[in-house]
DNA sequence: AGAATTTATCATATAATCATGATGTTAGCA
DNA sequence: TGCTAACATCATGATTATATGATAAATTCT
């Protein structure tokens, strides 16, 4: 019901590639190989990212990606919205004319859950993962 | 991020059998027309909710789809089930091992918010969307 | 029985998503 | 300058989702 393949893979990416801010740039290789996912697939993945300027990318020897912003400036949303199809609509039944004031049979109850759904994406920041990260290494 | 085209068809295609309840069977034909959706696919995609328990067709003269169940206990979940793919997981991150015991580094943040939307479609009905149209039928 | 109506299903087509392999381009460094 | 490491991109293929048209099967009615 919710993240496309490649969406899911960008956000995996993007903690990978946070976790491993300290040694400088991220190479598409050692990510993939983490991710087990296919190494130019994800480079057009991560360059969608760089694009939309959540990442930065650096050619030649010792490049590689890059987070822009510190990891509690980087929330969810913008990872993952590049990879929503184009004219995604918020509309469960998916009528373009569905809005506050032309409401489909949905829409009041709906908005209510979809509101929270983008609230978590909007106020969710990589930070928050990388604490979890750290207290739950243990298991 | 939500339903797609199928499932949206198909709760759009139960609205409609419901509202004209009355009249006895609907037939896809009618259904058709009034989403203007194509005939056949969605006599498929009716034909899996009769699978699934949610309708029930009639062949031949004055036959047609009818709902098994009253709106009121036909929970929007079971409309769209069937439509979602195959192995669909919770974890945002698509992880296969993610869960309770052993948690992805969002899971217990992002469960919260998954949880919302299953009680959405769990506990909203299509009597609930009924109502809603007959009050709001001014707009 | 036979005609008409309606769903069921099959074969195929189209589009989008996901993936792979080959090649191009840029940057660091001796 | 030339070598090497790394991202960028192109051409192509595979898979899945969506759609179409033709035909089969079931039911009603006369």
């Amino acid at each position: 019901m919710w993240l496309n393949s490649t969406a899911q893979n960008a956000l995996r990416a993007v903690l990978y590639i946070a976790e491993h801010a300290a040694d400088g740039p991220v190479r598409v290789e050692d990510v993939a190989a983490s991710l087990d996912s296919p190494r130019n697939y994800l480079s057009k993945t991560l360059h969608a990212l760089a694009r939309a300027g959540v990442l930065r990318s650096t050619r030649g020897p010792k490049g590689g990606f890059q987070l822009v912003d510190p990891p509690d400036r980087l929330a969810l949303a913008r990872v993952v919205r590049p990879f929503e199809p184009a004219g995604e609509r918020r509309c469960l039944l998916g009528r373009a004319t569905c809005g506050d004031a032309h409401p489909c049979q949905i829409h009041h109850r709906w908005s209510r859950t979809a509101t929270a759904v983008e609230d978590f994406f909007d106020h969710t920041t990589v930070a928050d993962l990388l604490r979890h990260e750290s207290r739950s290494r243990s298991i």
